[in-house]
DNA sequence: CAAAACCGCAACAGCAGTGTTGCAGATATT
DNA sequence: AATATCTGCAACACTGCTGTTGCGGTTTTG
């Protein structure tokens, strides 16, 4: 089960999806609307083996996604969401999201395709990132009050705007402690409270 | 300088204009790449006359873009930004922008598009939230410490985030309720202070 | 009511993007 | 070294969208 369906490709045929990954990439990431030619170039490769590699632009823009997702969900469990310590790990993902997630900001902007194998791996990451704020919420790093639901697509979003402005420059702890603090305590006066 | 460079619009074409803004926007939310006859269709108009309006599909979206940022600065300018007390001031705006924004989703999802009419209301919209911000924090709303810039993107983060799950059912003060506290405390355990 | 403006319809030209095929030469695999 | 695979290139058909023009009929305007 665990052997491709398909034949192995050859060393340089590989070497080609990966490149022609990374240059749609880029290029969609600054045009989502480029063509089949702009990513071509972009890879230095030819338009007719692009098309060779993936059967359509839908094809090459669902292997993206799940190239992306695979690594987001790597990065999600390496922050070790249900041993370690809520505020622990909470920070690590968010560090380690950060970074994948700069990388690969177009292929990861459409969480709700539909009908991709990239789906399955976006609800894991969902789940394990509910999964985690309920432990914090249980240890009271949470409010008791607070929706789940609602607190983890504000978190998406935090860590989606961290990447845009100019704090996207700082280094990616600093970055992480930002966006946490900012999902935990908001802008409201800090009552001396930690 | 008031009056219109061209001669005035009879009765039926400013309807026209009208109604074909407003289907473009439904069919663009939708579907960000929507042709013009798709979008001519939903407005119950053939496609010429769509042509006739606007000289190009640019040129639609862009005139899209302006009346909706003009209707995002009027509900921006009702809250009092400089003269209400700026928890009011957060909350009325909020409930207004919420509105605007629900109606014109895909036309306010663009406002760093360069170089077109619309780019001068959101810098208006854009300054106005920050004074706005700036007298919170002046008045101990916001912490001294805050970075204003990414406090604001941060909110604007939290409104296109409320339109978007099951909470955008609910009532638009509810929901800017949520936001604002959102904003102001964020997700973690509250001290017993308000 | 008469002029002006607007609309729908049909037809057209043009263009850009997609996806396919065949072949000759380069590259990896055994 | 022999074979299988991969690539670039050129060409092609096809589709869908854009933008334009002209005309007959309808609606607004003054």
């Amino acid at each position: 089960m665990a052997e491709p369906a398909v034949r192995r490709l050859r060393a340089d045929a590989e070497r080609s999806v990966r490149v022609i990954l990374e240059a749609a990439e880029r290029v969609l990431a600054a045009d989502p609307g480029a063509s089949m030619e702009q990513v071509a170039e972009a890879a230095g490769v030819a338009r007719t083996t692009v098309h060779r590699r993936f059967a359509s632009r839908k094809a090459l823009i669902e292997a993206l996604a799940e190239s992306a997702v695979r690594q987001l969900a790597e990065a999600v469990e390496d922050g070790r969401p249900d041993t370690a310590p809520p505020l622990v790990s909470l920070h690590r993902i968010t560090a380690n999201v950060l970074r994948i997630k700069g990388a690969w900001s177009y292929a990861l902007s459409r969480p709700d395709d539909e009908g991709g194998t990239a789906a399955a791996g976006w609800e894991q990451v969902g789940a394990r990132c509910l999964e985690l704020l309920g432990r914090a919420r249980d240890e009271g790093l949470l409010d008791a009050s607070v929706d789940l639901e609602w607190t983890r697509r504000v978190y998406y979003a935090l860590i989606g705007e961290a990447l845009h402005g100019p704090e996207a420059q700082q280094d990616p702890d600093a970055l992480a402690t930002l966006v946490v603090d900012t999902l935990l305590h908001g802008a409201g006066r800090r009552s001396g409270v930690n």
